[in-house]
DNA sequence: CAATTATTGGACATAAATGTCCACTGCTTC
DNA sequence: GAAGCAGTGGACATTTATGTCCAATAATTG
C-alpha cells in the first residue's frame, strides 16, 4: 500500500494542474476546477482551505470569487503543495517505524532509504505547478464561453 | 502521508532483521520474535501467514514448531518481501490516481516519479535482510537460555 | 438593506487500514 | 489416543482516511 502522499495532495495537484487551463490569470472556482479535474468537490474543498491557509492561495468570498494564486505557478514546487497540504514532516519518519531512529541511532533502512529520499526531494523541489501544467493535456476547444459572470471591481 | 508500505509490512521487516538474532539457523517463533521486535503479535501473525504463503516462509505447527526462512537471509531482498506482503503492483500506480496514465499517455508526474521510482527499486533490490540484520543493534546477552524446548526430531 | 454567490468550518457518514479474539487444524510427545 | 503446542483463518473491534452535508460568514450586486 505504497503512497507518496494522501488523496487530497493527490487531488491539489490534479485540481492546481489544470486551474491553469480554466484561467489564464490564475484565478479559478473550486466547483468548475474540481468538475476539470474529475475529482469529488466536498472534499477537494478542504485541501483548498489548507492550502490558502497555507498562502498558496487567496479565497476570494461572493459572486465572482474562488480562488487566486498568490505566487506564479513556476514558483511552486510540487514540495511545496505537498508540505503545504501533509505537513512539513511528511517524509521525515522512520521507515520501519522506530522512535529513537535518527542519524546518531540509523535504523537498517536508514542509509538506504536517506539516499532514495534526497533524489526524490530534489525532484519535488524542483518541477513546478507551471512544469505540471504544461505536460497536461490541453483541451480542444475554449472550455467555456467566458468566465460564467465576469468580475467588475476585481482583479 | 507519505508511506513506502503497510503496516503489516513494516512489522515483517522488523520481525525479520531481528529473527536472525533469536536463532542462528533461521528458525523463529512468531511469540518470540514480535516480542523481541516490539510489534502486536495478532496483527503480525497475518502477515507470517502471507510470507508463508509466499513461500519465504515455511510454517511448522506443533511443539517446538515455529516458522523456517526458506532461503539464506541474504537471498531474500526486501524488494521481495514488499511484494510477498503488499502484492507486486504496489509500485505500479500512478502518483497521481490517473487510470490512463502510462508510457503512451503519462501524466505529468509520470516522468519525474518513474526515475525516482527507479532508484528506489534498485535499492530495494539490493538490500537484503542479512544486510538488515548486520545492521541491527546486537543484543547485550543472550536472549534467552537457549530454546525454551528443544525440539528434537526437526532440523 | 435584501438577495445572491462562494468560501468556511464543523458535524456527520462511509470505507479502508489496523488490531484483537477464538475455535480449529496439524504436529509432536508421551 | 490423549494432551498440549504453534500456526490458520474467519469474525469482530477500533482507528484512521476519505467523503458528504449544511448552517454560517463574507463579499458583490441591485
Amino acid at each position: 500500500m505504497f503512497k507518496l502522499y494522501s488523496k487530497g495532495c493527490e487531488y491539489a495537484l490534479r485540481a492546481l494542474t489544470c486551474a491553469a487551463v480554466l484561467n489564464e490569470n490564475g484565478r479559478f472556482q473550486a466547483k468548475d476546477v474540481c468538475a476539470e479535474a474529475g475529482i469529488p468537490e466536498s472534499f477537494s474543498r478542504k485541501t483548498f482551505q489548507a492550502l490558502a491557509q497555507a498562502g498558496f492561495l487567496k479565497a476570494l468570498r461572493g459572486p465572482g470569487g474562488g480562488y487566486m494564486l498568490m505566487r506564479p505557478m513556476d514558483k511552486i514546487t510540487l514540495l511545496d503543495v505537498i508540505h503545504a497540504v501533509e505537513g512539513d514532516d511528511t517524509f521525515d519518519n522512520c521507515v520501519l517505524g522506530l522512535p529513537m531512529c535518527g542519524s546518531k541511532q540509523p535504523c537498517p533502512l536508514h542509509i538506504t532509504w536517506k539516499s532514495v529520499k534526497t533524489e526524490l526531494l530534489t525532484q519535488l523541489k524542483q518541477q513546478t505547478l507551471q512544469d505540471l501544467a504544461d505536460l497536461a493535456p490541453r483541451p480542444k476547444g475554449p472550455r467555456r464561453k467566458g468566465s460564467p459572470r465576469p468580475p467588475q471591481k476585481r482583479q
